[in-house]
DNA sequence: GCAGAAACTTGAACGGTTGCAGTTTCTGCC
DNA sequence: GGCAGAAACTGCAACCGTTCAAGTTTCTGC
């Protein structure tokens, strides 16, 4: 009769152990700060060995950025699947209007945000996390537009887009530098795109 | 006339031994691979206590980027000293083809550029360390036009900028890649600027 | 020449991370 | 139903980067 959903009990034990890993990580991290706390408490709070902690979560950091794990499909779908006439960097721009933006600015997460904020290591760990993912952009890029895989614009553009959270956080207004940001890209990317060019970027304004 | 007359005994002996750990470090990079190599190993090596070696390098990264510290003051006075109407982004193009460019393509540093490329800790280490300088060139830019020093496109042209040496490393033709990157760069940014701001970055031609 | 600073040393420790050998718990299959 | 084996987990010890404390040697300024 427990045998609720598709996974077995097993991955369902499995995924229980992660999750009290990851609350009584931040827990604990936002009570006495990430330096403050070390991953043998961590472990000790959730009950299970510093190994077993480390069979779930590859380090430390690891432990705060428990939920973004999708944003590499998040960003190849917010290129591929947009509205007919849009433009790549029109795309990003909207999915990090609509995706990034409220995130940051979400008051619920006021701790969390300035838990890395002030946390240098953790900064840098989220950074790195982001820029993980410019080849896989790059690639979705290139592929759009019909150019080889490792095209040096559309590198140069994934690499530039993945900066753009390192940009606003920390602003007053993390809404307007997202617009600036794009708008640079946006011009620069329509020159070198050339405005005739039927596959890229300009929905003929 | 900085430093030329006398550094003293004393300091003499100190240059010496950083010299010394920095060479054995390498060596013994160069030779097993800097995973395979440990700190003390290095300390052995050139005959000090791992101690000393903390005193001198502020981690073991460290080790492997020597030379790299002046970066921040060849940037300002690229941008700084331009050449009469050149634009911002122009002057950092052409310190980028001046200065980097040669020191990737060195073949003499190649077993170095290998070893950076080939392990991801330095590679890391190497990028963060270009963006460390992001605040500093960006604050230059927007001194530099007059603008606000948190100015968040001249902040976002510093980030973008700091990011070629990443984009260039590993592909055949480095100097091509810095053009393509820049074109985008100049294109956006006089967009952004303004076609007619005088202290902008069109030189008018 | 002397006081004190600076470079260096030894030795120990801390915290993140991994390896190993063994135990428990679940799952697939006969 | 029961068993083989995989997978999750455990405890422990170790390695590694890094830092601290306390003491020793070496140079420098006066």
């Amino acid at each position: 009769m427990p045998d609720s959903p598709t996974p077995g009990r097993r991955e369902r034990k499995k995924a229980a152990t992660r999750q009290a890993i990851a609350d009584a990580a931040l827990e604990l991290f936002l009570e006495h700060g990430f330096d403050r706390v070390s991953v043998r408490d961590v472990a000790e709070r959730a009950d299970v060995s510093t190994t077993t902690l480390f069979a779930h979560f590859p380090s430390k950091e690891a432990l705060v950025f428990d939920r973004e794990q999708d944003v590499d499909a998040a960003l190849a779908a917010a290129v591929r699947e947009r509205p007919a006439g849009q433009g790549v960097v029109e795309a990003l721009r909207a999915h990090a209007l609509e995706s990034w933006v409220p995130i940051v600015t979400d008051p619920r997460r006021a701790g969390f945000t300035a838990l890395v904020g002030d946390t240098p290591a953790l900064r840098e760990y989220g950074e790195r996390m982001w820029m993980r993912h410019a080849d896989t952009l790059g690639g979705v890029i290139a592929e759009e537009l019909g150019r080889e895989p490792d095209d040096p614009a559309c590198a140069a553009l994934a690499r530039f887009v993945l900066e753009v959270p390192a940009l606003t956080t920390g602003r007053q207004d993390p809404r307007a530098t997202v617009e600036t940001v794009f708008d640079l890209l946006l011009h620069g990317w329509r020159a070198q795109a050339g405005p005739a060019d039927p596959a890229a970027d300009d929905p003929a304004d």
